[in-house]
DNA sequence: TCAAAAACGATCAAAATCAATCGCAAACGA
DNA sequence: TCGTTTGCGATTGATTTTGATCGTTTTTGA
């Protein structure tokens, strides 16, 4: 029987799922176990200790959330929607990640995914305007910094001209931005003003840019442009974006890496 | 047996354990043992002489942190330690709360009952820089700002000097503070040094300070000083308060609320 | 309604971790 | 100098955790 070289201590595993199920409201046993890459009796065994204390309530299959959170409709539709596009998306961006460095993270569901990957790295300083991320990274990994602002409730971010006030103050070497738009005539663009705005400043503190966003966001566009396609280095997206758009973007100096 | 040249003073050593729990939220026995260069025999010594002074809570594999949010009970007690104090103190504040007024709450268990009150006061703006209370609002009531800063993990609130960039930007009708201690002759004190500042800046922005604090805190000292007295406007506390303590203030011109 | 598939629970063995014990070496005081 | 104390490392048997297996139960879909 081979273990994991390193494996999370008990608590914090059970932690994790509580978490996982609260934010996301469910979980397959399936999907835990592969997540936290243990076997399902192990995850069996954690869901019943999590269900005495109350925690969770387990159903066949998985298990539901007792604490019912904030999770409105909304967001958690748009997380699993092309989960998995975003989940690799986030693996792609986790990989430029160097020892020690400083990185942004706005708001979105690519992005919190990224944030998920980030629960080991205490070597990172972390600056984000997502409530959620920080929520997700509060009891470990890397040093957390909000932007503070005003909280948006429809995305959890933190947006508005209080954000700019932190935001000069801090450098990032890289800002992974999701966006809600991208078009090769339009540029980017989200719903919110304050949040275009939040992204505008960040952009201009950080190394590199990357932009984190499926295919789904293709040539969609939205009322408030941010940025532009020159301060973009990088797109992470995944195969199904078309080649047209790969190929203008690249014609442009822009990087694309399709995960 | 061969020893290494310069160990560290055992106390050295388990102070450095106990950071490290404290900062980590977790640490194997395994990873303490590269780190510290001793054998793990030390380390469960160690671990088990923290364990009994309540620093950390050993668990099979290492220990995890008392203090974290991962240790839920540990916070769930401490919040709900004199909860019906802190509940009655919380609902007298909240009677003082005027239409359309803008409101600060800093960390800690007593302002965050008063932050689950608010639930329906659409009217008012929130400005905080607990992370808690800001989940607590996170899908209704109040507009909500945060401050921004670097998360402090053991306190789940935002602090340090890039908080102060956006308090300095605010004006609120009223403060709401919390304390780990207060003391007629030392003053009102917290645990962190960061704290205490965030706390003093929002106290110049506001045009009412209101101290909340149960009658456990009369007395206390804790390491880091902020604000003064002179700035306090009113104290809300519960009827086991000494009554030196309630003549003391109001001599000074303090008004002093019992619950 | 019935059969296949999936999920479950109980059980066992391997591996990691733990607790108890011993002995060594340095520090200390008489 | 000598005995005592203290802190540490090593060994060994016990305990805990985990993964795999297998028979049973639940779900799913025809």
């Amino acid at each position: 029987m081979i273990r994991e070289a390193h494996p999370a201590l008990a608590p914090q595993r059970r932690e994790r799922i509580r978490m996982m199920i609260r934010d996301g409201g469910v979980a397959r046993v399936e999907d835990l176990r592969k997540t936290l890459k243990v076997s399902v009796a192990t995850i069996r065994r954690d869901l019943e200790i999590l269900e005495e204390e109350g925690k969770v309530r387990r159903v066949h299959g998985g298990a539901v959330s007792t604490e019912s959170r904030l999770e409105e409709a909304v967001f958690e539709n748009k997380t699993h929607l092309s989960a998995s596009e975003k989940q690799r998306i986030a693996e792609e961006a986790y990989k430029l990640i160097e020892a020690d460095e400083a990185i942004y993270l706005n708001g979105g569901s690519t992005t919190l995914f990224l944030a998920r990957l980030l629960r080991d790295r205490k070597d990172l300083t972390l600056v984000t305007n997502s409530l959620q991320a920080a929520i997700e990274l509060s009891d470990s990994g890397p040093r957390v910094i909000l932007t503070g602002g005003e909280l948006r409730r429809i995305s959890q971010t933190m947006v508005g001209p209080l954000t700019s006030a932190v935001l000069e103050q801090v450098r990032v070497d890289k800002a992974f931005m999701g966006t809600m738009g991208m078009c090769l005539k339009h540029g980017l663009t989200t719903t919110d003003p304050n949040e275009a705005y939040s992204n505008d400043v960040i952009s201009k503190q950080a190394g590199k840019v990357i932009l984190l966003a499926d295919s789904s966001k293709a040539e969609k566009v939205c009322f408030a442009r941010f940025g532009d396609w020159d301060a973009v280095d990088l797109l992470i997206s995944d195969k199904k974006l078309p080649q047209k758009f790969t190929k203008s973007l690249r014609k442009r100096g822009i990087k694309v890496r399709l995960s």
